[in-house]
DNA sequence: AATATATATGCGGATATACGCATATAGTTC
DNA sequence: GAACTATATGCGTATATCCGCATATATATT
């Protein structure tokens, strides 16, 4: 039961079903991340983390970057058949269209690191 | 997106989870709820009350009890789905077993009354 | 090796959640 | 209508969750 409980409560979060649909679209960088949904790096890295634990994501370092994506053949069978469930929403939302817009001109190494680590000092 | 996240939040808990498999088993009312899980009567009845507003249940009135049964018909579609995904669940938790246990001696005007007024009383 | 960058994580604070206790509410029975 | 009973709910407390800030870690580049 401790599966399946931690699967649905990796998915029962705004940002978390953002982060989903993002990567539904395509596979993307932490810093992809952060411009899709325009969100701190800790915020993003986080949620990511969380959805990898749960068995939604898979992650694969390429050079300086980690790229995160679906885990279609992910051994956690919740998992699989609540991105099935995922795919079928609507896009009828604002946030996720937003999301989905910035998505379009989110590459890696962008605005992220401004973002958090410039910011702090000031 | 609010639909989904709050189908999702309704699910994630371990309290809702036992109780949505022992509605699978049979409805029932808060009364044989409590005695199936052994909680008390407000934990029943708020928890109850969450999954119907989710969507899971709906709820009729059969003289002095309130009758909780799986909405199959459900106009949410995310509820019905991971209703279905539910069902699957195979019992080898010990929990869930127990709970089907203490629902075959479950009935209507159970110990419930001495588990929560009788003790208050003091 | 030193610097730079992308990602991960410890920490504190704000907010949300779940529970038990006590009580309120609504329907039943006499 | 008064007493009884099943269920719902206000409240306080304990715990969990989420975030941003700051920093640590790991890889890349020179």
């Amino acid at each position: 039961m401790e599966d399946i409980i931690k699967t649905l409560k990796a998915l029962c979060d705004e940002t978390r079903l953002r982060i989903m649909k993002v990567l539904l679209e395509r596979e993307c960088c932490v810093c992809e991340v952060m411009q899709a949904l325009d969100i701190f790096q800790s915020r993003a890295s986080r949620n990511l983390g969380i959805l990898q634990d749960a068995g939604f994501l898979t992650a694969r370092r390429e050079g300086t970057w980690i790229i995160y994506s679906i885990d279609r053949d992910s051994a956690n069978h919740y998992a699989q058949s609540l991105t099935k469930m995922l795919e079928k929403l609507s896009l009828d939302n604002e946030i996720l269209a937003q999301d989905k817009e910035r998505l379009k001109n989110a590459a890696r190494v962008g605005p992220g690191y401004v973002r958090n680590h410039r910011l702090s000092r000031k």
